[in-house]
DNA sequence: TTTTAAAGTGTAAATTGTACACTTCAAGCT
DNA sequence: AGCTTGAAGTGTACAATTTACACTTTAAAA
């Protein structure tokens, strides 16, 4: 390397002095509106539901389209889709995660738009919808049509999120009631996964991870053998949750 | 429910009435600036490196920065993260996947930018990097210091995502040459997740998978016993990939 | 009291995971 | 050529987990 007179040390050599004004820097970059939609499931009638209102575009007239907002000035992704829950909804600490971001410059008829999908797992009954809200209500996850927007294409990324995420993480109990029986718990996984599971095989591999507390109560208003009732031991989970280490493809 | 007079079905009763100009819609919204960041993750002397260069803020004087820009007029994410890796790497069709949103309001301190954090993951030998960029180069994993920015929270985020993901998909080939010993293909995991495994057992798995294709090749420039060198049959895994179904948390 | 429908329960076989040690081979050195 | 070095390559016994499968019990309703 030829060293050029005057030049001492490798900082000297760099090419791009250091930026000092870090808000003029930001200036420069093009700017977008954000937005966030929620992916509220429910489960209800041994259906996974997705919460939906009507489309408030002309454009999309009669079509159905997710809960979401824009984002506001210096508000958290995650308060906003908090947010939005607690406008719709009216309940505050919703099991809520972040899934993806959708990006299409065309997914919006009015223009650029970005939105972050978020998923929302709640208890149907905890909540009153205020149904005077576009037509707010619950749709069964398998007969969806109509979607505005990329909401379709939402939902279905959404999904595929959710039904990977309860096989290795305990949500399903966020979408039961506190008190729930085994045979709604195995409902729940088999609408999730659409999948048929075998009774005796689910509840003993749920009684040896030992997670769930014998409520004493049982069922009522049904016309046979109510079941027990159980809760869902959020404590102990956390204290003893395994780290997962084992390869498979 | 009282009827007005002069009303005759529910979607009169509607209270808002349908948005006819969506763009005016959205130029209502707050308009925000936003990135994408890369975490390139690397294998090499048996270690996970993350690509770095130096930030070239003032304020950051001296501290490391992923590799990251702005996002353009229209671009879709995916595509600008894919640039900034072949404008950084030199390299296309490198694997690339979208991690998180950070939208901390003060992350930057320019004002607010969201940035979306990308994983990929490259094989060293297989890229040229332009070292005349801001001392580009590879960083041990384990031993970062001095991040700008929320850079140091983004990488642990994408690198507890890249210990799940390399578990349950078959990601870590990327990081390999594509034709590699079983020790290397088991270092590379017992580096990524930090743990030791068993030399038999990890090879019975492997080989009871049956996506090693044996190339008849031996390893070069050991001394001692070469081992065979195997490549990942992803054709053959895309065909047979199992859909996965089974609770454990 | 009988009927109905789901709750509740156990075992054997197959599969998968785990722990563990010696032989083989090529390269490098003398 | 023979010896040394260091990792490659290999198998088995045991434990743990998963799977398939059928009868008895219980409360409510008729």
């Amino acid at each position: 390397m030829i060293i050029e007179p005057g030049i001492v040390n490798d900082s000297e050599i760099k090419a791009t002095p250091l930026i000092t004004d870090a808000k003029k820097l930001i200036d420069s970059y093009p700017l977008v509106p954000i937005t966030v939609d929620c992916v509220i499931f429910g489960f209800d009638e041994n259906e996974l539901k997705v919460l939906l209102i009507r489309s408030d575009l002309e454009i999309f007239k009669e079509k159905w389209s997710l809960l979401g907002d824009a984002v506001k000035e210096n508000e958290v992704l995650d308060d906003a889709a908090n947010r939005v829950l607690r406008e719709r909804t009216g309940m505050d600490d919703v099991y809520l995660e972040q899934v993806k971001v959708f990006s299409q410059p065309d997914r919006h008829p009015g223009g650029r738009v970005l939105t972050v999908a978020y998923c929302s797992l709640l208890n149907i009954e905890h909540h009153q919808l205020k149904k005077m809200d576009n037509e707010l209500h619950w749709h069964s996850i398998k007969h969806l049509i109509d979607m505005a927007f990329d909401h379709q294409q939402i939902i279905d990324d959404c999904y595929g999120w959710l039904q990977k995420r309860i096989q290795e993480h305990p949500l399903g109990f966020n979408l039961l009631p506190e008190k729930f029986s085994l045979r709604e718990l195995q409902n729940l996984y088999e609408a999730i996964l659409d999948i048929k599971m075998d009774r005796r095989n689910f509840r003993k591999k749920f009684f040896a991870m030992d997670f769930l507390i014998d409520t004493g109560e049982l069922e009522d208003d049904v016309p046979h053998r109510p079941g027990k009732l159980y809760q869902f031991d959020f404590q102990k989970y956390s204290r003893t949750k395994k780290k997962w280490s084992g390869i498979d493809f």
